[in-house]
DNA sequence: ACTAGACTAGACTGTCTAGTCTAGCGGACT
DNA sequence: AGTCCGCTAGACTAGACAGTCTAGTCTAGT
């Protein structure tokens, strides 16, 4: 049984749509996509929402509507800043390195990822733009990072796009699948600063100019 | 509309059960649940079986019994061997990092992971035992192998399992997301052998000894 | 020939859920 | 006061699907 987060304060709005009620559903709606999936129910989003689930279809028409707007909302909120490339790239790494896992890991983030992964194949354009949007697009903010580091000898030349796949990999990778398995038990003795330390010092090693 | 794979040749079996259509049914479930995910319907396997829906049951019982059998099955298969440590560290690693990348970028190895993480909430026991037998198995082998590696100070002393999970992110992190979110194209310039020569390499590069 | 038991096709039941519809409530504007 | 319109609660429809059941077929062993 779910409960509203919310009791609205009956509403008050003069324009043809609440567009309190419009946010209500939509926090209800991620909260319960992200829990359960897809195949969560409209009626349990409505409950969850406080609201009457007709609401839900004045406002969003059904339920793949209501589930794109959902996750592209939140996909907004995903991307990570990363510093000026010139200063200390050593450093600016590990900061984004930090924000970046803590996104990705954060059972947010992994609910997100696994509704998606989950409807793929039933939403390729939702999947893509997803995509684009989010990893795609920490990848190329990455990668003109990294090829400026290059260009100015800081950095081994090579493919900068590569390498910039490569780092995210190291950041959200085997550790983000098992906990997209449910598996809590870390077998490292590692903390979480020491894995983003010791990720980007292999990375920058790896990629050390001759 | 699915047709089955192969038409039984008719039954010859004296067993209580039918030991070939037990096979039938596990090869055509593996296909649509790999494809559909564990919404797949029973009548659709069936089908697809080129079988009675009701042998399903006798064979299986449930729906979740043929699932987490035709899992496990699977899961068998995944495991990557690994040379021996002493010889060549880099070649080994490149063997190595071939034969996982096949299989875990592979359609059959996508479609297992996604439907297992779609489901690991559902059959939170499932899911433990195949990353267990599955990455949990293929880490600790390669830990082991690292330790030889850092014994014999072919590489820099640093905790084994971690990096092991560090070399199996980058063989199949950020480009498995991309593949599970249905993006073909790859801005990279470098073909599956210049891949794992450079990850192996960058690899090795960051735990190379002092 | 007869029996046992696994198989088949397909009808059937119960449940769940997306989406619709209805009746009534209560602000806000005229 | 009266109308408009979004809201609520809940009944309802239609379709999908897991799982059961039935009637009848086929095969092996006796």
């Amino acid at each position: 049984m779910e409960y509203p987060l919310v009791r609205q304060p009956k509403s008050t709005q003069a324009d043809t749509i609440n567009i309190g009620k419009r946010k209500l559903v939509r926090a209800a709606a991620i909260r319960v996509f992200i829990e359960d999936g897809y195949g969560a129910s409209m009626d349990r989003i409505a409950a969850c929402a406080g609201v009457a689930k007709q609401t839900l279809y004045n406002q969003f028409g059904n339920k793949e509507n209501l589930f794109a707007d959902v996750i592209r909302q939140s996909v907004d909120d995903i991307t990570v800043s990363l510093g000026e490339p010139g200063a200390n790239l050593r450093s600016a790494l590990l900061r984004f390195a930090a924000a970046f896992r803590a996104k990705a890991l954060s059972p947010h983030g992994l609910g997100l990822h696994r509704a998606l992964i989950a409807e793929a194949p039933r939403f390729p354009k939702l999947a893509r733009v997803v995509h684009e949007k989010g990893a795609a697009n920490a990848r190329d903010t990455l990668a003109k990072f990294f090829q400026q580091a290059m260009d100015t000898g800081q950095l081994r030349k090579t493919d900068s796009q590569f390498v910039a796949e490569l780092l995210l990999s190291m950041l959200a990778g085997f550790e983000r699948v098992r906990l997209l398995y449910g598996v809590k038990a870390d077998p490292t003795s590692l903390n979480e600063k020491q894995k983003c330390v010791a990720i980007v010092d292999c990375f920058l090693d790896g990629l050390a100019t001759p």
